[in-house]
DNA sequence: TCCAATTTTCAGTAATTTCTGAAAGTTTGA
DNA sequence: TCAAACTTTCAGAAATTACTGAAAATTGGA
């Protein structure tokens, strides 16, 4: 590996995080490779950087396309193919968010639908079955409120971000004029 | 694996998914397994249930306590200790916040902190650096905004996640109200 | 203090995952 | 249609991670 030092502390952190991620060393430091590059790169720029086998980085760009974390594109004049990371840090935080969604989340969400709608056959089942439906219903207001999030446009996201726990502050004032008025600001369960 | 069909498959999903999730297959069915059980369970019981050995259920139950989502407690005339899950679903949800972040996040956050204040050697390391920035910001934004809301109780916790998009119209009237009154909503950047 | 019950550690083995090099496949332009 | 440039596949090697059984350590009561 021959980078510059910021670039290669950068490269190998990640690549040390990935088992925590979910995904391999190689991918994680071709992302991070890209994510920092101020171009596109072709495969063999990636293994000169990371120092991996060629075929290594091919699987590790299939994964990352799968995961949408990197694009593809090709430079005019020239026959390889050219990856990047998309530029908007915000477009990436979303799409990270809506692929672990559907790797790590819509699975379980399935299971326990289907154990959900099963007969019990004893006590314990019926105990089990209870503890799989408070499962499952929290699981589910979460997954709703963040696609809820997500898809607010950027602007938006970050002032309530911003706003952080005072949005309880807000809530409050307007459950109040709701009242007042005679509704409910929430809808009810 | 001895257990009644419908915690069966739930425990059987739960260690599959943990690779996902960067926990092993005796971890996840462990706890899969306490979670459903309708009484703390010992680690012989757990051996029987799961079919695992001793000393793999008794590390699968340092890891489980080190994550904070068991509890070790004690039957009065009993030497044997024996492990549950909190019952209370958000609280669970909320540690496993916790822990992930401590995990995934936080060291990562560190070495953006370092690499920022770091003199770039050349103009490939400035725009890098440029990028790490980007992402600290981020990440910094983002999970102040989740600690605040792992922060608020339960029942605010709820109506937010229920009013879901909703939230935009309520914060967009409390902001004309703040402009009306010649202050933000939110505090500016 | 000693013993029996219980838990933990650890070295070795098994299973899984990652990585490589060679070969096969694909694409593009002459 | 051919050949060069490039990419992908795949079987086996290497590395990592998970698991086991035996032995050591700990604990609580007699």
């Amino acid at each position: 590996m021959n980078l510059p030092p910021l670039t290669q502390s950068f490269v190998l952190h990640f690549g040390e995080m990935g088992s925590h991620w979910g995904i391999n060393r190689t991918v994680g430091q071709i992302y991070a490779l890209l994510y920092v590059s101020p171009k596109p790169l072709n495969a063999d720029d990636i293994v000169e950087a990371i120092g991996c086998s060629r075929s290594n980085t091919s699987m590790a760009l299939k994964e990352l396309q799968a995961w949408r974390l990197v694009k593809l594109q090709h430079l005019p004049g020239d026959r390889r193919e050219y990856f990047s990371t998309p530029d908007d840090v915000w477009a990436i935080f979303k799409t990270l968010a809506e692929e672990r969604q559907k790797r790590e989340v819509e699975p379980t969400l399935t299971m326990l639908r289907g154990a959900i709608l099963e007969r019990p056959g004893s006590e314990e089942e019926r105990h089990a079955q209870a503890r799989m439906k408070e499962m499952y219903q929290l699981i589910e207001l979460v997954t709703k409120w963040f696609a809820d999030i997500r898809d607010m446009d950027v602007e938006t996201l970050q002032r309530l971000m911003k706003l952080g726990a005072q949005v309880q502050k807000v809530l409050q004032f307007t459950q109040s004029l709701g009242r007042l008025a005679g509704r409910d600001g929430a809808k009810e369960e």
